[in-house]
DNA sequence: CAGAATCCCGAATGATACTG
DNA sequence: CAGTATCATTCGGGATTCTG
């Protein structure tokens, strides 16, 4: 796995610029709610209920758009079940849970570090 | 390291909740410009012009902005040379790299996968 | 060269109310 | 329960100009 973006340049020869796939990535799983939604979803599939109160001061506009954008980038899958009331599930998928391998120690680290940076 | 969220709780009760100082981390290091002036200096130390190449569309605007947030997290040191004309450089602190070392992987992998996610 | 200061717009976000 | 619709608002961020 690459480690360094030298690395990364070497096989990529268009990274990180404007107009750039990864730019687009980088906006919806680095995006405020986006980072946080798919956190919550890391613990296994969740429901629409369940996702707002896991994701602290999300409203339901922003979980809405949210979820609809990661759905559209193959992250997380929805499934409705035709029951009344509506029971709708939310997971990650293969890929969703492939990018939260990679994100997950850096929430770690976060988490572990964040009183004495914000401290400062 | 903590490679699930269960994990990060069992270490952390009040984790990325509002007004929870990951949240403010989160918001400077994931932000659009703040991770993107990150990976450029995880090459090395580099000059407010070369940041300001490196990182394509960027304003000054939002490098001075993202800079001085940067540099108040303890993530990134500025040393300014007393010369005419000026040369200030900026670098990771021990600290900055060992959020790049987290950091770098998942950009890796976003750099593999962004063309696949946004196509869809 | 390396910024700081100002002005300003539009997208992003929030609050509220409503619905299948 | 799981959303959508609408409106009001903020504020991220660009363009421009100026300075040590």
């Amino acid at each position: 796995m690459a480690v360094s973006l030298v690395e990364i340049r070497t096989q990529h020869d268009q990274v990180f610029t404007e107009n750039c796939p990864t730019r687009t990535v980088l906006d919806h799983v680095m995006s405020k709610w986006g980072i946080l939604v798919l956190l919550a979803l890391s613990e296994g599939t969740a429901r629409w209920g369940q996702l707002r109160r896991a994701v602290d001061g999300i409203s339901e506009k922003m979980l809405a758009s949210t979820l609809r954008t990661l759905e559209a980038d193959g992250l997380v899958v929805r499934t409705a079940y035709p029951e009344v009331p509506p029971r709708v599930e939310y997971a990650l998928t293969a890929r969703g849970d492939e990018l939260m391998q990679r994100v997950l120690p850096l929430m770690g680290w976060i988490a572990d570090n964040a009183d004495e940076i914000v401290a400062r």
